[in-house]
DNA sequence: TACATAACGAACCGTACGGTACGGTTCGCC
DNA sequence: GGCGAACCGTACCGTACGGTTCGTTATGTA
């Protein structure tokens, strides 16, 4: 009986019956939670046999381990060009970051995902919030950092620690919007127009961490 | 106040015994999750009878919601005094206000009473999230801004809209720590010293906020 | 055509849990 | 003292789910 785990992490490339198979978990992952996930329920949805999902995923942890990989390998692309911009042409760009964290965390797929990780977090033996954090959010914010560093280089901001100001730049954007979220709770009218939380937060940050040079031009919107 | 003593009586609805048994029921969920609460072993931790919890509680959403009442029924107190502060003691509430924020929410209790609501999220009939944000966080948001609006009466801040200030306030002094708890993610060395962190997000948040008459003493820690 | 590999589908097992029923015990009240 | 309500402990039932086994059905290969 080989460890589902190792198979899984070292191949993430899944057979496109297995991938047909994950996204179908998926989406019973979206509606109904964790609950809605159950062995059986995903044979009969996915039109396979529960001796294929044993067979390929070991057990259930490793189906939601599978499941979890097999989304964050979708999620790789966005290699953010490194371009020179001037400040109005940065500020569009911290512009749009923010407005794709915004729509990435209030995804279906990343909302059951996080729940479902977040209900695992009291089993400490199976890692499942951590490969979240690992795959999925650690991408994000490597993204984030870079941007950041990339502005300080071209003197539009100005900082000393990128993980910290990276930091900020996340609060002023999520907010509580994602436990909100992750609770089932509605957005108020505004708060779901993306484009303008993004626009705000993003005037906030600049003037907290836009250089003098560009602190003007930065901040207005 | 008739109606909110009327209310507050409600919420305390429960007997010594009852408060017990809840008591031993909050502890079953810091340890273990939702999957740590089962009626039998509720009962065997509690020297209690399931018919009682039954009778007590109607079923076992009825035990979740009785312990999210009761807990919320605990963190009643603190009606910020109202008095007139120079600057610097201003400054002073705000950070010990923002010092409390991640230290409820860093709570075990508080954790545990989270993840339950997020797990129950994707099952809109119970609606456990909403009576966990509406009695718990509603009360802490509700001492933040008027909070704010204090310090805006006072003209120590500046703002229009108290509720987009307090969400600012919020996302500076909480951003990602939050959900990472949720997640099981260990805090880095010196995330955890949140008085520190406290003292960054007011300064930041004055920065933002500040009245021009007292910026320069808000944002100097 | 004969054989092998893989997967399907259905039946099955053990367990854990929610919920109920029942006998015995304690405690307050008339 | 006697009565009834509340409660405890336990045994029990039905169900749902994780995991296993097995007979059958393709599909591909020599």
């Amino acid at each position: 009986m080989p460890r589902a785990a190792d198979t899984a992490a070292q191949d993430s490339d899944f057979t496109p019956r297995q991938a047909a198979v994950l996204t179908c978990a998926l989406s019973l992952l979206v509606e109904g939670g964790e609950k809605g996930l159950t062995t059986a329920g995903l044979a009969r949805a996915a039109n396979c046999s529960k001796e294929s999902l044993y067979k390929w995923f070991g057990d259930r942890d490793g189906l939601l381990e599978a499941v979890v990989t097999f989304q964050a390998s979708k999620v790789r692309p966005l290699g953010a060009s490194e371009s020179a911009l001037d400040a109005a042409g940065y500020r569009r760009r911290l512009v749009t970051f923010a407005h794709e964290l915004l729509s990435v965390l209030a995804g279906d797929v990343s909302l059951a995902l996080n729940r479902l990780a977040i209900g695992q977090a009291s089993r400490p033996e199976s890692p499942l919030g951590r490969l979240l954090v690992e795959r999925g959010k650690h991408s994000v914010t490597a993204r984030g950092r870079a941007l950041l560093s990339a502005g300080r280089r071209q003197r539009h901001l100005e900082f000393d620690d990128a993980t910290a100001a990276y930091s900020t730049f996340y609060g002023l954007v999520v907010r509580d919007v994602h436990l909100r979220l992750l609770l089932g709770d509605a957005l108020e009218p505004g708060e779901d127009d993306f484009a303008a939380q993004a626009e705000a937060a993003v005037s906030q940050f600049c003037r907290l961490y836009g250089s003098q040079r560009s602190v003007e031009t930065l901040s207005t919107s």
